[in-house]
DNA sequence: AACCATTAGTTTAATATCAATACTAATTCG
DNA sequence: CGAATTAGTATTGATATTAAACTAATGGTT
């Protein structure tokens, strides 16, 4: 959770810091950048560069690479994240079960597991990640590598001042604070311990972890029992936005037809009400008990599974296409259980987004919208990102 | 328009104008504080503060104002902003006329002056906007005080990364260098000159001429010919959200009623279809040379008119409940010439979304809906304001 | 009224950071 | 093999903040 910058004034310790952060951040997005490239882009100079990257060395966050092909010159010696010292821990509480991951600096993922988990209590889940976590500890023998710190993701709003969840309609749960009943049963996980929505920690995540051209703006649209999205601002540090009461995001619960089906939230004609999981149940009668991916992919030629995807698509389409007026951001991607299903229910949404999101400015270049097939362990993944990006942008001095 | 910032790193000399930008916020937003205050607030010591406000008297940027209470010990002395010294204009180029304002730091409007005028060439429209502020100049006697800048609003998106007016369907303009147009009329404007969108320099001055408790984030919906919405998250520099294509907060253009009407934009189904002038006028048969709010403040009383501002209220509520689920605003400002209509439009808006922002979370504190009657020149002092922004917080070297 | 405690603000010396410069190191090209 | 070129390091210097001591101004107490 990067800090929101308070009224920002500092001191010479400060700048210190910011200046180290911003050269780990240039190496972390753009490897193998050399000494030289840094102080260009950093606009600092060669000397301050070197004095900084020498500590970055000496505390394990960097390694030095091979030489870059000189043109004339003494070559540049390349700058690498060092993957093997540290290691970031990330779950996701879904509602179909538990979802862990292991992963580095630059976001490989080490070891992960996918545990399946009926709907229980708060505690009784608790209780199970953090015997799962232990195992994953032991996985990646811990004890080579800093552990700095775990990332959970959860299916629903977080108040955007402490580390409550607030809602899980799905779980049945109500303001939870998940971190508190972890921390016994993991009292050896060291570093930062945080937790977010599982649409934003991913939208965080895929932003976070990518290198070379990093989009100005992303938004991960998780589309699964509900829909929801996260999206990030690419403002240095990356800026999640959460909105005041932690539901920005919450466009399952925006209004595509007014007058339309009740909702479940009590409103009419949201947008859960058109495509999700749970609509998609109804449309067809399936049981909760059956799994909704698994019983649908072998049915998928069927008419009346085609009529209802296809109706759930046009909805999406409609969904991406709002997001795209509302907040334009410069990529989308889209992932969730639902994305599975693949073209019967895709092809409408995309076919609606591409041939319409011109509209207003004429063929200007296309948003480009990505479709995960399998986004298992991204919330997990996006979790842990949260956890670097809190060190390293934090006012923690670990970095 | 505030800098974003790039790669992060910094000198000395970085880190103090860091500080001056800091310390002139904090009295900017708080008049009053003590150099006592402003060391505690913004972590710095005594002595930082003390020889920063120094050189921020001397240029004329603070003053000093009276002596504070003691409760036992030395009185502090109240600091201002200085609002004799310096001026900001702004200036909005709307359907139905053009609006200029000059203004003091702390955006109090020293003069202002709303010329109607039917839409025409840019070519036009600039020379009479410069003639216009040429007088503004004199008016305010502009060389008493040392000129900013200028900041022009426009009524469509602009393009990010240049000042560009990309698209203005109202006025019939397209790719227009609105600001290259204006300056051989005004060699006397010195200072910053910048444009953007008319939503968004609204909500950018709306945020950023508050005192006092600050929201943490803002949307200013604009509710006229058109509808647009600006977004500001307060992460000190206040952020105007802005897409990658400009096209944030062309809220107008979400879809409400997929199938629905034509819009002009060529898709179905949008905002602008159930609530706008336009609609309103097409619902009314009010010919488009009439002035809209003129000819209906009469007529509120008569059954077809409360129903066409019923029905339009009702899209406008679900519009901003939209928002509030998308982007979660800790305040919603609805200001554009429709607020002028009143209750008939309003109330059914207002009903809406007070009943139902509450349906994910239960009863939580509500978000405030602030309605502006008169708009006329909100959009003009927001882009002044911008001016400001850009200069406290940019890479300029002025403050 | 004199004095003390308290808080505001300034001055001075010390410290820390980055920049500038000069330097060494390693490569290509002629 | 040497000149040119680019990478990276070491030394010195400029500058911003800090810490600590100091002056200033007020309220309360004796």
């Amino acid at each position: 959770m990067p800090t929101s910058n308070q009224h920002k004034a500092g001191d010479l310790h400060f700048l210190k810091r910011l200046n180290r952060s911003a050269i780990l951040e240039l190496v972390r997005r753009s490897p193998g950048l050399t000494r030289a490239d840094i102080a260009t882009e950093a606009q600092l100079t060669k000397a301050t560069v070197g004095v900084c990257i020498q500590s970055l060395l000496e505390q394990g966050w960097l390694r030095e690479g091979e030489l870059q092909k000189s043109s004339g010159g003494r070559p540049g010696r390349a700058l690498h994240l060092n993957e093997e010292r540290h290691v970031l821990f990330g779950a996701e509480v879904g509602v179909h079960g538990l979802r862990l991951v292991a992963c580095t600096l630059a976001g490989h993922v080490l070891a992960s597991h996918h545990e399946h988990l009926v709907p229980t209590t708060p505690e009784v889940t608790a209780e199970l990640l953090g015997e799962l976590l232990r195992r994953l500890m032991s996985e990646v023998r811990v004890k080579d590598r800093l552990c700095l710190g775990l990332g959970v993701a959860l299916p629903g709003p977080i108040a955007p001042d402490k580390p409550v969840l607030r809602l899980a309609p799905n779980l049945g749960w109500r303001d939870i604070r998940f971190l508190e009943l972890l921390r016994p049963h993991l009292p050896q996980l060291e570093g930062v311990w945080l937790m977010d929505n599982e649409a934003k920690a991913a939208a965080f995540g895929e932003h976070y972890f990518r290198t070379g051209h990093v989009p100005e703006s992303l938004i991960y649209v998780s589309a699964g029992t509900g829909i929801g999205s996260g999206m990030v601002v690419g403002s240095h540090p990356p800026l999640l936005t959460r909105g005041v009461q932690g539901l920005a995001g919450e466009i399952g619960h925006t209004i595509l037809q007014p007058g339309g089906l009740y909702c479940h939230c009590g409103n009419r004609g949201c947008a859960e009400t058109l495509v999700s999981g749970w609509t998609i149940r109804a449309a067809l009668s399936i049981a909760e008990e059956e799994d909704l991916i698994a019983t649908l992919l072998p049915r998928l030629e069927e008419p009346e599974v085609q009529v209802a995807l296809r109706r759930a698509g046009e909805a999406l389409g409609v969904l991406l296409l709002n997001l795209h007026h509302t907040q334009n951001p410069a990529e989308i991607v889209l992932g969730g259980s639902l994305t599975q299903l693949g073209d019967p229910l895709l092809a409408p949404a995309l076919d609606f987004f591409k041939s319409n999101q011109s509209r207003l400015l004429g063929t200007t270049q296309q948003v480009p919208l990505r479709v995960i097939q399998d986004s298992t362990f991204i919330a997990a993944r996006g979790a842990a990102a949260q956890v670097l990006a809190s060190l390293i942008h934090g006012s923690n001095d670990l970095i």
